[in-house]
DNA sequence: GCGCAATCATATGTCAGACGTTTAATTGTC
DNA sequence: GACAATTAAACGTCTGACATATGATTGCGC
């Protein structure tokens, strides 16, 4: 399945290659038993802490999992959603940070793929999601709650919405979006005012998913994610004012 | 920075996720210089070996870079949407593939997420991005063109679409969800008559970008979506009849 | 004093062998 | 036949070593 040329550096690199190709292309299907990491390490001609960095490798991105002990081994991982949100998530926000997208473009890009799903949302929404975005919208009319206990609650109540779509593969695409977000708008002081505008527009968008109506969802997202850019700008300028 | 607990498996797992948060929470920026193997294996009070399985892991997700050489050592990576864009579409597509996901599922998911960019395309598209799409379009009504190439410039159609809307966060997020569906839809025969009705659906959806009319390339787009849906439930209608 | 080449120091990449631990299958005994 | 002890396989880790790449240093010649 696999072979290395003679270059003698970045082979752990070379065999996690040859490996994920393998289970990319499907010649490893899931729950399939590696060889062990002698076998492994025979194969490819090289040592067992040479196979093993490899496998490790693999076992970052979930490719594999391993177990001990007599029937143990490394065996091809379904990779499950709920895996993939976290890796998703972890590389969206270091995206965010690492490369100095603005608040702008992050938050268009979130708003415009969260009125992307807001129809289907509106079609397919459950008791249950719509219980969750209550809940949240109310915890967010909470007067003690601290700014970042309150973007917590907005990433909730969003997340929820996304969920309502019931297509799991933009529940993940989403995931990346909504919650590499938080930091970003973690740095926000909300006031009050800006507090109860939000949450009234969050109770607006349940209204509308409740009552199935999307153009209603939609309207009221692009006012959210209006009000959230002037947000953003307002806080931004004062800070400039400030230090100039 | 890190402390380990004294349960002694799993080390390497452990240290790969102490310096990982190391990175996220900004402790360590960007090009900063780790400490050298051997400093992080008495730091951490284990092995070297077990030092290089947990870079080994970091390194697999981008998160660091490793110099041989008097200098050399192990960088905090900036992570770049070029390398994200590779594990997105790997993992997007082995979520798929693995998760007995089905078309009608995974094009849903693509078609809305495209939807959401085509408005910001037709405000922004470059003369570049339009000539990719009239190309591709172009390309694909040859008519030696294989299945495979037909779909391949399709990708290249619709991710030029995406890149239109000047955004690298939404581009970042839609890579996955386009490229990922290249391996389903490869799986689909596509006739003369069905490729010269997508390539008119493509042509009027630059036709709306260049005019740049929202409207007119949301609708083609939805067209384009119905359609494809259709094709692939009449693939998947005649192979069970084949079967049964 | 200056430039260039040889040397050195450092750090990663790899290897070999070993021991401990976990886990399931096997064996043995009651 | 059921339960307990043994065994074997495999991963997880450690130690020590050598190979290799590469920047810094040194030393020589001019």
């Amino acid at each position: 399945m696999k072979i290395d040329p003679k270059n003698p550096a970045d082979l752990s690199a070379q065999i996690a290659k040859a490996i994920r190709d393998a289970i990319i292309c499907g010649d490893l299907p899931v729950d399939e038993r590696l060889p062990s990491e002698a076998e492994l390490a025979e194969h490819f001609d090289v040592s067992r802490p040479t196979v093993r960095e490899a496998l490790k490798r693999l076992a970052a991105q979930s490719l594999i999992r391993t177990q001990r002990g007599a029937t143990g081994g490394a065996f091809v991982n379904r990779l499950k959603f709920e895996d993939a949100y976290g890796q998703q998530i972890t590389t969206s926000t270091l995206l965010l940070s690492m490369n100095e997208i603005s608040f702008a473009t992050a938050c268009e890009a979130r708003y415009a793929l969260e009125r992307a799903c807001a129809p289907l949302s509106a079609t397919r929404r459950t008791a249950d999601h719509l219980a969750t975005m209550r809940a949240e919208a109310h915890r967010q009319m909470q007067p003690g709650l601290t700014d970042e206990a309150f973007c917590a609650s907005d990433v909730a109540f969003h997340r929820a919405l996304v969920d309502a779509a019931g297509n799991p593969v933009l529940s993940y695409q989403l995931a990346g979006a909504v919650e590499a977000m938080q930091p970003l708008m973690n740095m926000i002081t909300f006031s009050a005012r800006s507090r109860e505008k939000i949450v009234s527009l969050h109770a607006a968008i349940a209204d509308a998913i409740e009552a199935q109506d999307a153009e209603a969802a939609d309207a009221h997202l692009a006012a959210l994610a209006t009000y959230t850019q002037e947000l953003a700008r307002d806080v931004i300028a004062k800070r400039q004012a400030k230090r100039g």
